[in-house]
DNA sequence: CGTTAATTTGATCATCTTCAACATGAGTGG
DNA sequence: CCACTCATGTTGAAGATGATCAAATTAACG
């Protein structure tokens, strides 16, 4: 077994709702507040001291759904012959967990570092469905989005090369970032070469080459874990090859 | 413009929910009989009359949940530089659109042949999710299951060869025929080689060369769009190629 | 500091794409 | 009904992309 310790629940909590600098970035966002009250009563927390903890197996029944609070977590999908496939890295702030709702969880969740998470479990989910309709929505519209998440990701396996791919989970890490209120240009990956080539669908040795090739090209610079986007707009360009280059033309000499 | 021409409302209903052979595998499932008929009553269909017509587009308004009566539907997303990635095909039986919910419609969903939908409005769907805890909890089951069904195809599009990923999608579309109650031997595909390598994230003529292998060995025959399973056991070996065979073999051992 | 894991880099090889030519087939207008 | 046309599908050959194998380098950690 490569790894049997789990995630251990936290009481009392490090942080609740209300304290919380991401909650405008969660599920209560948009609750009144005796409802923002009732929502934060149910959710519980849980910790991983160390990277590789699993918080749930494939197959496990569902518990809850979860957000980060600290740290990060990878999700995987994995076949009978043992060939795994990351199906999504979550960070500070982001939701995940909601594939567990139908015949319990169809991936495994594993922590890239050490990682506080809150939950909102199962029964609360139900229950909180039922009496909050705003809140309901937005369960809706998260699940809604991470389907939309996924077809992006579709999209990115099966019409974009390698090094189109890279760009844009760099871009994407960044975008993350920004949205919780980081400037996106210095980016720590918090999992390993062999984890973002597994989750781009190509080998560890292509990222190092890629990353090594951006280096060099001065659009990033590469520290170990630590990615500096150096020419944001080089780098997006790397994404659309076909029309970018164009475009970034025209702006430059209609600024010009 | 490619297609212009659009989904149109059936009004009187073809046939209602309470006769459809389907209703058993659709979203009103296990609701008791005054459920079903409110389900019912608020349940509309459309339906196209040619191949190509266009349902949704990406960016449109999240109007309904669909379920296909009879035909086919693929959805797609596509990006700036215009290329495209189908990321679904529906075939009878089947839901989609969900994934509209969070800020509209992020695919394309394209008549494969003369379809027939059955849709539930936005409207209803908020409406019913808060007056049936079960349908509620049907939706988030079917979400999460589609959730899940993605993370299948990231699968196989990151970590399979072209040939695993045929294999694979064609006893998937077996193993969807038989879900409905058809033997799921004999597949009439209702999308081109183009629409089946690009969901698959190959070139048509690789998809095309496959097929021919295949048929070659005798584990399908090929007829146009028709492809008929002729030896299932050996077209799941194909999908993993690294222990099924071992598995096979064994099992001929002792049952021989 | 020694030991192991992670990463980088180089060289070769396989898979699959691309380009090109040809075949098939459905639909159309003569 | 048949020739024609356009869309679709098949097959071959060459080339590109990225995987794999192997070795060297660096980083991480007790």
């Amino acid at each position: 077994m490569a790894n049997v310790s789990k995630f251990s629940p936290v009481r009392p909590m490090t942080l609740s709702c209300k304290d919380c600098s991401l909650a405008e970035l969660c599920l209560p966002r948009g609750l009144n507040p005796s409802e923002f009250e009732q929502f934060m009563s149910m959710v519980r927390q849980r910790a991983s001291r160390i990277s590789g903890d699993i918080l749930y197996r494939t197959g496990d029944t569902f518990r809850a759904i979860y957000a980060i609070k600290t740290g990060s977590i990878k999700t995987l999908v994995s076949s009978s012959d043992g060939e795994e496939q990351i199906t999504g890295f979550f960070m500070p702030g982001e939701l995940f967990g909601f594939d567990g709702l139908d015949y319990g969880h169809s991936c495994t969740a594993v922590a890239l570092e050490p990682t506080l998470l809150c939950e909102l479990p199962v029964a609360s989910v139900d229950e909180l469905a039922h009496q909050i309709p705003g809140l309901r929505r937005e369960i809706f519209r998260m699940m809604s989005r991470k389907l939309s998440e996924k077809q992006s990701m579709l999209f990115l396996l099966g019409r974009r090369k390698a090094d189109q791919r890279l760009a844009t989970f760099l871009l994407s890490l960044s975008t993350r970032m920004q949205y919780r209120g980081l400037s996106g240009n210095e980016i720590r990956l918090s999992m390993s070469r062999h984890d973002v080539a597994n989750y781009l669908g190509m080998a560890s040795e292509t990222v190092s080459r890629l990353l090594s090739r951006l280096s060099k090209e001065k659009v990033i610079s590469v520290n170990g874990r630590t990615v500096v986007i150096e020419n944001p707009v080089a780098l997006r360009a790397r994404v659309e090859p076909c029309i970018t280059p164009n475009a970034v033309t025209l702006d430059a000499v209609s600024t010009g």
